[in-house]
DNA sequence: CCTGAAATAT
DNA sequence: TATATTTCAG
């Protein structure tokens, strides 16, 4: 699944360069075009999805990655042009228009009341140090000089929240030394624990890459306590890291096909926010599903290379592995020799909530099986959103 | 409201 | 030392 950059003609290579190593490709987008997406369709790709992706749209990537694998490269020629759908709007594909769309504002913002996140929010309280009286930083003296925005940080409004797990007691919020000024303590920083990152990771899905923002992902987060500026903070670590992880499955891939060469030498630096993947859009549900790492360069082109890991693998019956896959896995003598040091750090990272999947999953499953996980899938996220109310 | 940077904390 | 988080400032 790749994201990209309906902007940048050039995206169009990426996906020539994935057909032609037969790896079905799914394109996604914030942005719609209906030039782009006809030619990337043209060229083969499989689905073309507007973001945020709605549970619906995996639903049926799923479906449409099995039954391309099942088929034979003449069978695939034939198939290929009368499967091409274009998604410009979810629900494009007529059965999933009346279903629920798991991650729209209200269950999300309902599942998010129930869990109690206070309580897996720990603050490292125990660093909480006294900024001794000698010490003065530029900052501590030019507060202590003017002070003009002085922020209510010692109001009890955030910092009294159970999870803040204050040093001492609420209220002692002040200190004082033998002089008599007041010093403000720093805020203890907050850990992002997976539960925490979880809704992180689901607010930001939900918005899509467009409307992620800070404001709006703390809003839909909905965790007492936490401010705009940590989820801002946050967010843009993990946009680094998404990012540097796709530069190097790009530059990878690149080195090993060359025919992504041009799209590596026109990266200088990067722009534009990465999007959520739907990995972590999958992850969110406490499913596995197709994992996509975002890649974007400075010039506009991004795309998200698609994984699957090990939760895949479930899918596969015997040794015949969705095509995707085998890129991930140790490439065959005669495939793809790109990347595995790529693949491994992208691996890892897609792997972080695997135990919390295999949990949910409970077992192996068979590719007949897969109407049988979606409909898992979903009681899993309904079933999520109805304990919260 | 956002984010670059400095100051800090890990 | 390298990262991550909080504060400041614009």
């Amino acid at each position: 699944m790749a994201n990209v950059d309906i902007s940048n003609i050039d995206s169009l290579s990426f996906v020539r360069v994935l057909l032609k190593e037969e790896i079905p490709i799914i394109l996604m987008s914030s942005r719609r075009n209906e030039i782009f997406s006809w030619r990337a369709l043209v060229e083969g790709a499989c689905f073309f999805l507007e973001k945020p992706i709605s549970f619906d749209d995996l639903k049926y990537v799923w479906q449409h990655s099995y039954i391309y694998k099942r088929r034979s490269k003449t069978q695939l020629e034939d198939a290929r042009k009368p499967e091409q759908e274009i998604l410009l709007n979810r629900g494009n594909i007529s059965q999933v228009d009346a279903q629920v769309h798991i991650f729209d504002e209200n269950s999300v913002k309902e599942s998010q009341n129930a869990c109690n996140m206070e309580q897996h929010l720990v603050m490292a309280n125990d660093q909480i140090q006294e900024q001794g009286g000698l010490i003065k930083t530029k900052r501590s003296l030019d507060d202590d000089r003017g002070g003009e925005k002085k922020r209510n940080l010692n109001s009890d409004n955030e910092n009294s929240n159970s999870f803040m797990v204050p040093t001492e007691e609420k209220g002692k919020e002040m200190n004082e030394n033998n002089n008599g000024h007041v010093k403000k303590k720093r805020k203890p920083r907050i850990v992002w624990t997976s539960e925490l990152h979880l809704k992180f990771i689901e607010a930001v899905s939900s918005l899509g890459d467009i409307k992620a923002r800070p404001k709006l992902i703390l809003q839909k987060m909905n965790v007492p306590g936490l401010t705009q500026r940590q989820v801002a903070s946050h967010l843009q670590n993990y946009k680094a890291r998404v990012r540097q992880i796709s530069d190097n499955v790009i530059r990878d891939l690149s080195s090993n096909t060359g025919s992504l060469q041009t799209l590596e030498r026109i990266k200088p630096s990067v722009v534009g926010q990465p999007t959520l993947n739907s990995n972590d859009f999958a992850a969110a549900g406490k499913t596995q599903g197709a994992g996509t790492v975002q890649v974007e360069n400075a010039s506009g082109i991004s795309s998200n290379v698609a994984n699957s890991g090990k939760s895949l693998k479930q899918f596969s019956e015997g040794n015949q592995e969705v095509k995707a896959i085998a890129v991930l896995e140790p490439p065959a003598a005669s495939s793809v020799n790109a990347g595995k040091s790529a693949y491994a750090a992208l691996l890892k990272f897609l792997d972080e909530d695997e135990e919390e999947i295999r949990a949910g999953l409970g077992g192996e499953l068979k590719p007949a099986d897969l109407d049988r996980y979606c409909e898992w899938l979903r009681e899993a996220l309904m079933e999520k959103s109805e304990h919260s109310e």
